[in-house]
DNA sequence: GTAGTTCGATTGTCCGGACATACGCATTGA
DNA sequence: TCAATGCGTATGTCCGGACAATCGAACTAC
């Protein structure tokens, strides 16, 4: 009597185009988080061991398992030596990026509108110029936005730039967001520091958001970071809190 | 003329241990991150050639290239193909990781005190059991707990855990804060989904935590899972938010 | 029946090499 | 003067192999 088949990747279809530029490693673990989040996958399986996969697919173990680490990094897959590699259970997805809230929204299905409030180059104040690495006063970009969703405003966006780190169209800027804009201008972004607080409206905010003052607002301050180390970005934003929650998933790293 | 010297690891000192059961890779890793937090590495300056530098070291590129790798996903270093590695600058740190309000507190120097409200079985609340992925009533702990700092109330946090995972001691976790108590019990945490937001306080968590009713909360959401994907904890958390805010760093993932 | 031991399976670590690819700089050419 | 070209250098990718560490289960001994 014929052995089950235990390994699920066998009834798999993977395969890898050595002629292609794209990075072999690259090609299979794309393959594998597809078949993961495609359901080919179960969660809890075990994929059979690294020596055999890689036979079949013609490729080196390290190859192998640099396609695997990756998935095991993105939180998707869990190794644990003399027992084999396993997949996650489907509860526990979702990655943690550098993300605007316009690819937030725009990944939930909610296209939100944006108004460019403000749009223009300005003394930079204290606040601004300390997070950007700029003297007081020296010329920034100031960018004020309104989000909404449905008609209704859901968040105020203020944003500063170093001058002259690109151009801001208003209507690319209404049209696909502040950190597309930055990434297509060929800067490698690296990484932000956020801090979430809350805090009641004053007046002004209020009136911006179409609250009350004194109604509880979610606030939002960040600088990014290229790669060069350089601050690219600082912005406060204010949400309503009904209308706008920070959702998102931690890894643990082992 | 000698030409200047222009790797700056050659000064370092490094070296490792052979005959240490601890991974080469991992010393190696481990001295550059201190070099670099000891600022004997400056930001913006490269590190010569990994070849060379494996070569030094009596090691082969791709364990140095293992231990370099790491110290870019931690986001202290950046590679450029044809440059070289290059440190990134030092505004640029701290990481994002899966860590209880008490960690927080305890890097930033500030001990708080907790005082255990509520330590018991209860069944479980419809919201608690659909995150744990048990039947609503099903015996479930119920943790309430107050954190303090200077003697003023700061956050209060109720958590839900599956009944049997742990025996929760109220002195411990008076002593030594949720998580740590289940990484001692052997649990490996993997991931958790959080979610922030903001709210005004009711009646009875304005006097639980010393504010005026209708005064704004940051709230927080999570549920925690380990790497079998089982949900080992469930939490819904209200913070003062004059007293206290998320702060973290992301990091873009290449 | 239970506790301890052995053993197969699987991932973890490490090696030494090979070629590809992209970047910066100097050289060359218009 | 300025743009195109070529070259050195560094990382990126990939290979095939070796041994170690660990887990789980079957087996043995008491």
């Amino acid at each position: 009597m014929p052995k089950p088949e235990v390994d699920p990747t066998v009834s798999l279809d993977l395969s890898v185009d050595r002629s292609s530029p794209v990075p072999l490693y690259f090609q299979l673990s794309q393959q594998l988080e597809a078949a993961i989040e495609h359901g080919a996958l179960t969660p809890g399986s075990l994929l059979g061991n690294e020596i055999e996969l890689a036979a079949r697919l013609g490729l080196s173990r390290p190859t192998v398992r640099q396609a695997i680490q990756s998935l095991v990094d993105k939180g998707l897959l869990v190794r644990r030596r003399g027992v084999g590699t396993q997949v996650v259970h489907s509860k526990v997805r979702r990655p943690l990026e550098l993300s605007s809230l316009y690819d937030d929204l725009e990944a939930a299905g909610q296209r939100p509108a944006t108004k460019v409030l403000v749009n223009t180059v300005v003394p930079a104040p204290a606040e601004a110029a300390a997070a950007l690495g700029v003297a007081e006063g020296a010329e920034v970009h100031r960018v004020e936005r309104l989000r909404l969703t449905h008609a209704e405003p859901m968040a105020y966006l203020c944003n500063y730039l170093p001058s002259g780190l690109l151009d801001l169209d208003t209507g690319q800027l209404e049209a696909t967001g502040l950190y597309r804009l930055m990434r297509a201008a060929g800067i490698t972004l690296h990484s932000a520091r956020q801090s979430i607080g809350a805090r009641a409206a004053t007046a002004g905010e209020a009136e911006r958001l179409g609250e009350d003052e004194g109604a509880p607002l979610l606030t939002m301050e960040r600088t990014t970071f290229d790669d060069t180390g350089r601050a690219v970005e600082f912005g406060t934003h204010t949400y309503r809190p009904s209308r706008y929650s920070f959702e998102f998933q931690l890894l643990v790293r082992p």
